[in-house]
DNA sequence: TATGAATGAGTCTTCATTCAT
DNA sequence: CATGAATGAAGACTCATTCAT
């Protein structure tokens, strides 16, 4: 019985899931999921108390997963790594970071499709944009420590630049998931981006 | 005749930007719009065929600008500009870009705002998709022509870089909206923006 | 159409009202309305808002006229009347009383059921006992007045004999509903009444 | 195995009780009696076949005290006790018999609200309704033959007035329910109610 | 006895759109 | 051009009850 149980929630969270990635989780319908599955419509609300729920449920390990990325940053390592490329040491920091992104997306995909672009409706449509906010917020922290320990070193104009910088990850991030492309293509794409950045803000920061 | 007419469909035009804008194309309701133009909902469908064509209608103007702006790519003089840049003689270039981008968003701001967030479910909702790829061909047609004249630069690893330079471009022109910055911020912003494309750019091809 | 639209109108309330009688609000389904009216469920809600909406505008007149009543009793000659009454002088005032309430069974018998048995679930379910109980307000300011002018009288022990004779009132009505009496059977029941309560207020302040 | 049988079935009533209490049968949902019972939904049903039997059990005693009190009316002593009352020797026979609602009020007053407020939707729901109507029936043969034995008093003009005075002792019932009132506050108000009775009785009669 | 899984009809309400006038 | 009326499918969710183990 108890497989009978794993078996259906596990077949409610996959066609829920296929249903979420193709319309969406405000088109998605719960008759329809229902229908896909071959699950009772009323039988699935014996396993989940609403659609939100069913969405939260689905993308809960990606966030897990993500929270902990940004409590990872607040440790000794990460911050001599950011000094070091702030400074132009090394760009170390940055590989790790997109590293751990790459990450994310071999092993959150769908998920992370899901939150980036399919959470419309539900009550994590804005989680995306909440955790760019975390992290910026990280970043200017980092850079304020930065600037007193370097005196020297010029400042960004904007803090606003920082926070389109966070959001441009996502947006690299974003694209590659849209784009589906090959794990050569993505690594020389990573290549370019950490020149880029690194040049960039090399460029504005001296 | 034609007077009244006229007069109730820009009503209905209006009325309707301002629900799209509140609610989203998806959430706005028909019943709504009727309600808040004072126009009957039935006769709203002698001026239009559908939501979606107030939609598209309401964005038609900016949609007209923006392929306009593509086109205007095609000339010769931007040709130029685009070799200077490249070259790193000059970041004119980028300058007349993006200036060209925030007249949109001033002429534009709330037309910009319904296709960027609030096209969900229209048909229009990939149109900043469609577009950007359109963008990026553009640039990878140039990118083409100048490798072949200037064959001692190095070019890009994978021309996957450059879409997301494209989205970039919108993520920030997105950014500045959410964020409704002031004229000063966004001078900034800008600032900051190019200076960093420029070095960025030039440490790729380099 | 106008008359169209009227005659659905009055279909829907009908229909409505026939089935609140027969199964009480919370049990009538609106989709058994629809049908049974022969009017499309959905069309139903271009009329009301909600089924409590129907519920509602069934019983407004009675309530207004029961809300009549009750500023009715505010005015000298009622005042006068009472004091009659409490003083055992006539029984003029308890006559009056009751007529307006028979007057209210004869006009809207259909509408004092819904209000008395059939509310149950609607957003009215509990105006009987919030209507009584300013009835039984009134009463105490009634009997305050009286006993300062005629301090000879013993008063009544607890303020919540008022309180169930004003319930009893009620009762009376909702029995003669009930059991659908005739004219004559009515006004013998309520000679019976009006002598019963006399005799018993008599009793008991003297 | 009996033990633990006893247990749930007890459980099942304690629970079963506290929502139809709260929420009236209709509206008390099996599901939220399984939940806060933390017996399994299903397993209720091999006690009891359904919600209504739930609920006939759960007033069955009150039901049985109900019955046995209707019974009792039909004995000598009481007979004789009605023939004082109606004459006017003695009210001992209406303290009597409020005495003993008064008792069923303190042993049956969780089941007696339900039958009287929370029973729509059972198949209890009439209850009361045919409960007052049989001890109507027992009043009105009791008048016979007392009007046989004294012809020389007068008699009530309508039958439908002792079924008014019997519907009436349950309102005064639910209302000392609804209200919560105190055992002093009971004693006023139940001395009030047999003087007013007795003397409204003596008033129609003589 | 007890459990978890499943059922299927039911709830009210909202939608964009069309029809007849 | 404008109106009011109507439609039919769809929305998420709840219900008491039964089945198989």
């Amino acid at each position: 019985m108890q497989i009978k149980k794993d078996y259906t929630r596990e077949e409610i969270v996959m066609t829920a899931k296929r249903e979420f990635l193709k319309n969406g989780f405000a088109k998605a319908s719960m008759r329809e999921i229902a229908k896909r599955s071959g699950i009772g419509l009323s039988n699935i609300y014996n396993y989940f108390k609403s659609k939100d729920e069913i969405f939260r449920c689905i993308v809960a390990p990606l966030i897990a997963k993500m929270q902990e990325m940004l409590l990872e940053h607040h440790n000794v390592k990460y911050h001599e790594q950011f000094l070091k490329y702030a400074s132009g040491e090394s760009d170390e920091m940055m590989t790790e970071h997109v590293q751990s992104y790459m990450e994310l997306i071999s092993h959150y995909r769908d998920e992370l499709e899901l939150i980036l672009f399919k959470a419309q409706g539900s009550s994590l449509e804005n989680f995306i944009d909440d955790y760019t906010e975390m992290c910026t917020k990280q970043v200017l922290i980092f850079m304020d420590s930065f600037s007193k320990k370097y005196p020297s070193y010029s400042t960004v104009k904007s803090s606003f630049t920082y926070h389109v910088h966070t959001v441009w990850m996502f947006s690299f991030i974003s694209e590659i998931m849209k784009h589906r492309l090959s794990p050569k293509e993505i690594e020389n794409a990573i290549e370019d981006y950490i020149k880029f950045e690194y040049a960039g803000w090399r460029a504005i920061l001296n």
